[in-house]
DNA sequence: ATTAAAAATGGACAATCGTCCATCAAAATC
DNA sequence: GATTTTGATGGACGATTGTCCATTTTTAAT
């Protein structure tokens, strides 16, 4: 059973952190008050100061639960990947830019979490280590398919290719935020492609990635999704 | 002298407005009360009610100056650049890469801004307006290019081109707005000329601009800042 | 059933918020 | 210089903020 005791804590403690983040994602920040989170949680006002010590924490927690799962998510669909690294990388930028990941709940709580990270000292440390752990991703990716393409200034294209991706990526989020209805995600993805097929023209196309060729002489494999 | 009182009281409008820009910049938004302002100002509580009307109108009124600041910049900027649209394109592009267009202060009020404008209609109106004429000027480059180069897709490729380089300013803001201290201008440069490179690699290198060449024939004109 | 322990409640609290106005100071007009 | 006009002042105001605790309720242990 668990305990009901804990059971119920638990419980408590996770609506207090759901009630933060739809809160932050309708109203904003400054409209996140106590008030309003007890409101939405059902819970009595005491809850927050006993589960969390003080609303900056309980809004730490949620920020922190929000990067978790959003980390958590792309690792799980990373595991559903090729092996190859290419694949592993039109799997990350598909999938960061695929409705369950980048929709107006999230970006409303990334942004608003951002604009306040800067005082927000815990906020920002896991708005950083978010982004390390997926620059890292990334990164090992590139640095396989640079050595596979035998580019020249190895370190610095798998530097380049993994700065300008994420940079892609977050213009994009942008652009969502700003333009939600106008939003195309095959445009979108369309275009970190062709930034990447610039790069590693045997690696990706427009459409994403290509498939690994045999490495020496033989005739390519056949083109997964190409033909008419 | 256009009158004594008017320019106290135009001057003391531009102190507040100052003063919430300071304070948004360094404290964030949600520390920025009426009692942090009308202390930076030097002023008394009334004047924001005053000239205002409310707190909000102020910040409105801030958010408003500060877009046009960034805007009049790079239009400056504009007008000392070549004719050539890749000229243009790459004024844009370092101009909005520069230490007088991206730093601290700057990026740490726009991305404050951005947090709260969901709520604020005023202020994501102005983040929309200053990101239309960015775009407009952008894309009027484009355009030109893809009809000197002959692209196929004319209208698609200047759309992308515009959609990308946009997206590659924003994540560099952004990575500026993380890492301030590790950001490296001539980098993140480097990376929009590669992307802009693969897509016109007639009017764009790894170092910029390509500068215009005779239609036809002729020797190229005198490169104007290139040789040792 | 009784007791011990833990969690939940909701109101009290001081502090701070933004607004507004009666009052004062200064510049413009006569 | 007197009068009018307008800007500037700073305190009062009610509303709302986040914190905390005495009390009640619920679960677990005896």
């Amino acid at each position: 059973m668990a305990g009901k005791r804990e059971q119920n804590r638990e419980q408590n403690r996770q609506a207090l952190i759901g009630a933060v983040l739809d809160s932050v994602a309708e109203k904003g920040i400054s409209e996140t008050s106590v008030s309003e989170i007890i409101q939405r949680a059902g819970l009595s006002r005491g809850m927050i100061h006993l589960h969390f010590g003080g609303k900056d924490n309980l809004v730490h927690a949620a920020a922190h639960h929000s990067s978790e799962e959003y980390y958590d998510g792309l690792e799980a669909l990373l595991q559903t990947a090729g092996d190859s690294p290419q694949e592993r990388i039109e799997m990350i930028v598909r999938g960061d830019l695929s409705e369950r990941v980048l929709n107006r709940r999230n970006v409303n709580i990334w942004y608003a979490f951002r604009g306040e990270s800067r005082n927000r000292k815990a906020i920002a440390e896991h708005s950083d280590t978010r982004d390390g752990r997926l620059r890292g991703m990334i990164h090992n990716a590139f640095s396989r398919i640079v050595r596979e393409a035998g580019t020249p200034d190895a370190s610095g294209a798998a530097r380049d290719a993994t700065h300008g991706t994420l940079a892609l990526l977050e213009g994009m989020w942008t652009d969502f935020l700003l333009h939600p209805d106008r939003f195309d995600r095959e445009e979108a993805a369309r275009i970190i492609f062709r930034f990447l097929a610039a790069m590693f023209p045997a690696h990706f196309s427009l459409k994403g990635a290509v498939r690994p060729q045999q490495e020496k002489g033989a005739a390519p494999a056949a083109p997964a999704v190409s033909a008419p």
